[in-house]
DNA sequence: TAATATTGTGTCGAAATGATATAATAGATA
DNA sequence: TATCTATTATATCATTTCGACACAATATTA
């Protein structure tokens, strides 16, 4: 992170460029050691934590906003990435945002003119737009951006301290993931191309948040019929290997239009 | 409509107090004549519709915001009204809407002060929230905004045209009705307090665009256990009479808890 | 070759589903 | 009053699905 004098002078200059009040937040979900994760930024010289998030350019559409944010926080592209709910409630700000502007500012030095254009701005009543993205974490690269010292994932069973309202925020997410898994085939996109059935049943129970019956779980996963059987994988463990599955997407393409949810 | 003069100049106030950049649609569904029906407005001197929507105050959450632009359309207050989708593309605007303001900057004939806020007001890009209502279509009273002529039920399968991108909101807000009605009793709401197994099932049929079968829907509805029966309905026709049934909220809550959906 | 751990598939009773049949009944008709 | 008609409520039944569990298959170790 280079120079941070130059960054806010950046920062001024492209904040004439934004669509005032307006946000984007992404909650980017990763799937690692049979846990659900999120990408979190830490901000610097503050132990708390914040969504990576983004305004959005004049010229610019709010999704394409979003898919920026997340290729830059990321390096990953043509993801799934997905809007799941606006918020836009009046007290979208806290205390410890405050005294991280103080901090923020004290830090940067920037002339009066400059200081005044950047507390201005980030003062401002937001409504930010949620958009939650599935990544496969192994090919995910996490950075910070200009205004945090960190970018790590972090458990959603143990989150730390988040700003503002993106503890919520985190959780509407996963309460969408939850009912857009109840009728879609979703989660497919948090494992990397070839998994196992066990893999594939470890990640609907950490987003469900309940435990699965193993067989039926395969019965029930198999008959939907999205799923390609490759060979087995030798993993060396004394005991019959597991088929490699990999996600047909074309047959993933006809269930978005029926959907598999409750039939009257 | 009073003085349409004396309505631009408190427009004119009114702009500042406003968040710049976000508005609000609403959606607002009803149920007649076995037919799903969006209540619409009808622009002044233009044969083009509109949805209900608005502004929101720098004072106000965004939810309220629809709140009142569904209470100032229908009368109704405390319904169903919930947001579904943010439309944040760069082009949400058009032809038709610009010769439509200058046709009511005509009409109006503000000062040149004034016609600027105005002007500059509208032709700016918006980013807006889509919320869907669900209505008793007797319960409620549309009223015109000072910018429309007529306020109408329309029903969905034969819509007149639309501004901008209008069309797509209640495409999207159908869509979601559908989805939503997959996990959850919603439709409930399009109607009276009292109705029948026959009405209901005409509704679903109505939002789901397909026929159901009659014996099987009653079975299954019922057993969702969320309709408490009450006397019967003497229609004076020349058969059995049916049930009236009506809503049992404290049912709904606990399923709303749950879900109807697809089980992994 | 036997033992072990894990996977793939089969089984079985219970429940849900779709299709259809039957019984109930409010009024009309004779 | 008895019968007929239209519609509603419920029963039936074969089929499918579900949850729970059994059992066979198999890659490696002992």
């Amino acid at each position: 992170m280079a120079d941070i004098e130059s960054q806010i002078k950046i920062l001024k200059d492209l904040i004439p460029k934004f669509l005032p009040g307006h946000s984007v937040d992404c909650v980017i979900f990763g799937y690692e050691d049979k846990e659900l994760k999120v990408l979190l930024l830490n901000w610097k010289q503050m132990d708390i934590w914040a969504l990576p998030g983004g305004f959005i350019f004049k010229d610019e559409s709010m999704d394409d906003a979003a898919q920026r944010v997340l290729e830059e926080r990321t390096g990953l592209s043509s993801i799934f990435l997905k809007q799941f709910h606006t918020f836009g409630k009046i007290q979208r700000s806290d205390h410890s945002q405050q005294e991280h502007h103080k901090k923020i500012m004290a830090l940067m030095k920037p002339s009066k003119q400059d200081r005044k254009i950047v507390i201005d701005w980030f003062d401002h009543r937001f409504i930010t737009t949620g958009y939650f993205a599935l990544t496969d974490i192994r090919k995910a690269t996490p950075r910070p951006d200009f205004l945090s010292e960190k970018c790590e994932w972090k458990s959603v069973s143990e989150l730390p301290e988040l700003i503002i309202d993106h503890a919520e925020i985190i959780q509407q997410a996963m309460h969408q993931l939850k009912i857009q898994l109840n009728y879609l085939p979703i989660g497919i996109s948090l494992l990397p191309e070839k998994f196992t059935m066990i893999d594939l049943q470890k990640l609907y129970e950490a987003i469900l948040g309940r435990p699965l019956e193993r067989s039926n779980f395969q019965r029930k996963i198999l008959k939907l019929g999205f799923l390609d059987r490759h060979e087995k994988l030798m993993s060396g463990a004394a005991n019959k290997a597991p088929y490699l599955y990999s996600f047909n997407s074309t047959k993933y393409e006809e269930l978005l239009e029926e959907g598999i949810g409750f039939r009257y």
